[in-house]
DNA sequence: TTAAATTTTTAGTTTTGTCTAAAAAAATAT
DNA sequence: ATATTTTTTTAGACAAAACTAAAAATTTAA
């Protein structure tokens, strides 16, 4: 049997989270030039890495055929984004930071090597199953919590939602929902719809306003 | 005026803590040789290192006269001797570990980046000027607390002491502490002192023991 | 179904931090 | 004071992770 815990340096998990990430949203072999474009690298880079890491039996890679996770790459890969959720749910909740404020910081953290720490830090929080931006996170068997959530856009009209995620989570928009007063539990009813650019007029937690087809396509809700 | 916050690698700022621990003991200029054995390196690699060290103004460096830290090292290396300490206080204080299990987890720990998380830290373990095994912390200016410890080995006959502190850290050490049920803040009399061993009968805690000369030499009281 | 455009890989460098082996300087001993 | 030993530096090499430029494979378009 392989090694339990296996040594990857900084880079090499970087470039397995990227993948992971890749993967949950087209479910085929991810190309080189997707990986690049991610990790602000260069497609010949990415082949050199991707090499290494079927070496390591962390992917399959055949070339000109993309690469696709194994199952011991994927879960790594569900281990370093348990990492990087648990350390922002520190920062928010025991820190003080602003949801805004935590991503860059948790991918510092996200590469402590400790198994022990991070379990440690789990029970430390009590067991949280979703991170300030709503993104589930795996427990220490790689179980990862499913809610049915939609984009605020794909939502019906006169029917209450509540906001339970992001899917842009760059500072820029998070500091447009903290002005507009919008958080995860926010209560969202879609009152109109304007045909001609998709702009919703909604009403949050009894305040109306109107939402841009941007907002309303980056905001989950179930 | 330079950088505020300097750019280093964990390497550099690794060679930097060496420079800072052994200055504290020995005052003058180190030799490639003593730090290329706390890093366990070659002498060779700390010549090139000083090169760019003292590139950067962190430290002086002639060759073979030894290095010194300059102000701005002196600086920076508190810093991430206060990041070290600080993150062990967490790891006992709030994830219940043991003080014989934090430092290499701090060892990594000591190199993320964050001014805003090491200060936010500091608050939230509410400002603490010892870690576990009673090193002072420097706090946010690098002003350190000073307390008048002398080792076990050099205290009087009959007078009580306190325990505050290792000079050892191992978790060998620590262990044995542990299980002779002796920790920081332990009352400490010696009550015989052997002149052939120099093995200590104390008193600890109201229980009497037989302490040997290493250990003594590597235990501190006030 | 060829030709053109795009994607991916290869080959050869660069940088960082390390090493070994040999040369140079300093310290020690006779 | 010279010879020997120890310490330190130089010179040259290597591995990891990146890059650039050019070649090869694949995809798209005419």
């Amino acid at each position: 049997m392989s090694k339990l815990i296996l040594e990857m340096t900084i880079s090499e998990e970087n470039y397995l989270k990227v993948i992971y990430h890749l993967s949950l949203v087209s479910p085929k072999g991810i190309s080189t030039n997707a990986i690049a474009g991610m990790l602000n690298t260069k497609a010949s880079s990415v082949t050199d890495m991707m090499k290494k890491l079927s070496d390591k039996e962390l992917v399959t890679y055949q070339k000109y055929q993309g690469v696709t996770l194994t199952e011991k790459g994927f879960h790594s890969a569900k281990m370093i984004v348990r990492k990087h959720r648990l350390w922002e749910v520190f920062l928010v909740d025991k820190l003080n930071f602003s949801w805004d404020e935590v991503h860059e910081i948790a991918e510092e953290l996200e590469h402590i090597k400790s198994e022990v720490l991070i379990n440690k830090l789990d029970a430390f929080l009590d067991f949280p199953t979703f991170d300030p931006h709503g993104d589930p996170i795996p427990n220490a068997d790689g179980e990862i919590m499913k809610i049915n959530k939609l984009l605020l856009s794909d939502s019906e009209l006169n029917k209450e939602y509540q906001c339970v995620g992001v899917k842009d989570s760059s500072s820029n928009f998070l500091q447009y929902l903290d002005k507009q007063k919008i958080a995860l539990g926010s209560k969202i009813t879609v009152k109109e719809k304007e045909s001609f650019d998709d702009t919703l007029v909604v009403e949050i937690d009894s305040r109306e306003m109107t939402l841009s087809n941007k907002i309303a396509n980056n905001l989950y809700v179930k």
